[in-house]
RNA sequence: CGGGGUGUAGCGCAGUUGGGAGCGCGCCGCGUUUGGGACGCGGAGGUCGACGGUUCAAGUCCGUCCACCCCGACCA
């Protein structure tokens, strides 16, 4: 490709909306467009890069007898409604009317389409197992779209979905995948950790995230590096230390005026935070049979803990939370701020499996300007639910060998589920086994985005002049750069550049070749931010002595090699770089 | 949805008490330059986010709305 003629130009300055590297660097090098929040336009280099990760997903897809399909991004509603998800999924779902008035989604992810046709394609065991995908557009329209292609609406992604007889049978392709999944990150060069995730209300029973470890990451996982234990913070689990023993006080009333936090009612008794009850009042949203039922939830933590909302969605059955209003808690006669557990009646009340074992703790005695000391489970209070609901921090034991875990943010790059019999049961996608029984069809889900993935590599490699790419996923091999300028009176150079051009696309390369008439830093400069990983210079320089100079991006030192050498000596360090990525694979087996 | 911020040329920005729509980069033409974002001369490019109001006069003051960014909520 001739760059005077590439529809990517690029920017001196990013523009003031982009503020993470990526996201700038991509602008700036004429890889993206923004068209609106959330939905951007690939520019031709960037669809080059797009197209490079999605066919190495399509290898590692097919490696593990994927079935590469297309399924619509427009769905009737009523598959959607099928499942319930028409229902039960909120304003990011796209949904628009056709000219007849029938109602339509912009699917947000497939597996309402998939179960619509395996539901009539597969009917017996005989069958099974299978595995599909497809590489398509997703709309989720997000109430924060952020960070470049980190976070957007409109994306690309591969999403696969495994079919099996049995549990067995998704253990096994769940594992496939998981391997696969190391091979595709390893391939793009994406250092990543598979980490424990939440499974959701959908009644898998195991899903894995895969994380880049950012500080621009928006989750928090936990990390035991004694251990290896890995897990989102969400249902990170940790070793709570028990309080010691004491004996049960008379409970007690005092006066705490203007204490409305723990911070401040720890200063005012001179107690520490671990001698507090928390409250945290949240309106849990539950799907029933009349429809969709707020309750509000009374959760209860140790004041030196913060709630973990996911937990406690899981440990009500509750579909999405919210913190309530201020009128919302007045209304169960709770006051806020010296809120208690103690004589309330008629709300749910759910507490830390900590607190039971806590003696003596100072909780609200829901009157203004008043708390109560030596308040004790079961004496004063019971719960309508006991559970870890308490979010692991930053230094809290590890669950399993109760090393000090640390945490750190990362980009959820995958994932991988186990979706199990939910969506097959919801719409009757069954099989006939052998024994002429009809089983719902066992299916796991398995999605990666190719935008975030570009975005993450970006963010991984780069430096002040612009991208580094790995080869595997550079828009072009080559990034041949002719220096002819008003010197070459003769036209040798330029003959010279337009040769190697020529030879090294005939040789099968894939060459970016600045013919533009601008000055050498223009040149370099460019080539530096598109960052395509080997830079070929054609000048008067290096020819007078019949050589050509080369460069590695992610190297300082230049080389030069001789004329004549160029398509073979070209191929081979191309040959090498490849060779480089598919060296460093480990391959990363399940084990669980 | 809550809090904060920004909307002036393709990008980055300036614009004072209300009266001229500007600067740098980029773009077009001519010339000089040519190994790390060169220089001179000449040029094109604007519903000043939108609508309404105040005023002799609005980029500037007032109101409403919209868009985009950041933090939070939410989300895979």
């Amino acid at each position: 490709m001739r760059m005077s003629r590439l529809l990517s130009q690029t920017l001196r300055e990013a523009p003031s909306d982009a503020e993470i590297i990526s996201h700038q660097l991509l602008v700036r090098a004429g890889y993206i467009r923004q068209m609106a929040a959330g939905i951007f336009t690939a520019m031709p280099l960037a669809k080059r890069s797009l197209t490079k990760i999605e066919n190495i997903m399509r290898d590692e897809m097919n490696k593990i007898n994927g079935q590469e399909m297309s399924m619509p991004v427009v769905n009737p509603a009523e598959i959607w409604k099928a499942t319930g998800r028409w229902e039960k999924v909120g304003p990011e779902m796209g949904r628009f009317q056709d000219r007849n008035g029938r109602d339509m989604v912009l699917a947000m992810t497939h597996e309402e389409a998939v179960v619509a046709v395996v539901k009539d394609e597969v009917q017996s065991y005989r069958q099974l197992p299978m595995m599909i995908y497809h590489i398509q557009t997703k709309w989720r329209d997000d109430p924060r779209p952020r960070a470049g292609l980190i976070r957007v609406r409109e994306f690309t992604m591969k999403d696969s979905y495994s079919l099996d007889q049995d549990w067995d049978g998704l253990d096994h392709q769940y594992a496939n995948h998981y391997r696969a999944y190391f091979n595709i990150f390893g391939r793009c060069k994406l250092p990543v950790i598979a980490v424990e995730s939440d499974v959701g209300m959908m009644g898998g029973n195991l899903a894995h995230e895969y994380m880049y470890i950012t500080p621009i990451g928006e989750d928090t996982l936990l990390l035991c590096d004694k251990c290896g234990y890995s897990a989102n913070r969400q249902i990170a689990e940790f070793k709570k230390v028990k309080a010691e023993e004491e004996k049960v006080l008379d409970r007690e009333k005092i006066a705490t005026p203007e204490t409305k936090t723990i911070a401040d009612l720890a200063a005012l008794l001179e107690i520490p935070e671990s001698k507090t009850d928390k409250v945290v009042f949240m309106m849990a949203a539950k799907s029933t049979e009349e429809g969709e039922q707020e309750t509000l939830v009374f959760a209860i933590v140790r004041g030196d803990m913060e709630l973990n909302e996911t937990k406690l969605m899981n440990a009500v059955g509750a579909r999405s939370l919210r913190l309530a209003e201020e009128e919302e808690i007045k209304a169960c006669g709770a006051v806020p701020g010296y809120a208690s557990p103690v004589g309330l009646k008629d709300v749910l009340v759910v507490v830390d499996d900590l607190i039971p074992q806590s003696p003596n703790l100072v909780a609200g005695a829901n009157e203004e300007g008043f708390h109560f000391k030596n308040v004790n489970y079961g004496r004063d209070f019971t719960a309508d639910i006991v559970a870890d609901i308490a979010a692991a921090q930053d230094g809290d034991a590890c669950p399993t060998c109760g090393a000090a875990m640390k945490a750190v943010r990362g980009v959820e790059v995958g994932n991988i589920f186990k979706l199990g019999t939910w969506y097959s049961e919801a719409v009757g996608a069954t099989y006939q086994d052998a024994d002429g029984n009809e089983k719902p069809i066992v299916m796991g889900s398995y999605g990666i985005g190719s935008g975030r993935l570009l975005a993450s590599v970006v963010e991984e490699y780069n430096d002040k002049y612009g991208l580094i790419l790995p080869i595997t996923i550079s828009p072009y091999e080559v990034h041949l750069v002719e220096l002819a300028g008003s010197k070459d009176v003769s036209g040798e150079v330029k003959k010279t550049a337009e040769q190697i051009y020529k030879d090294l696309t005939a040789a099968g390369l894939e060459v970016l070749f600045d013919d533009r008439d601008e000055s050498p830093g223009v040149k370099f400069n460019d080539a530096d931010l598109i960052g395509i990983p080997l830079r070929l210079t054609v000048g008067h320089r290096a020819l007078k002595e019949g050589g050509i100079e080369l460069k590695l991006r992610h190297e300082s030192e230049k080389s030069q090699i001789p004329v004549g050498q160029a398509v073979e000596k070209t191929q081979e360090i191309i040959q090498g770089l490849y060779d480089e990525v598919l060296d460093n694979l480990e391959t990363v087996e399940f084990e669980g």
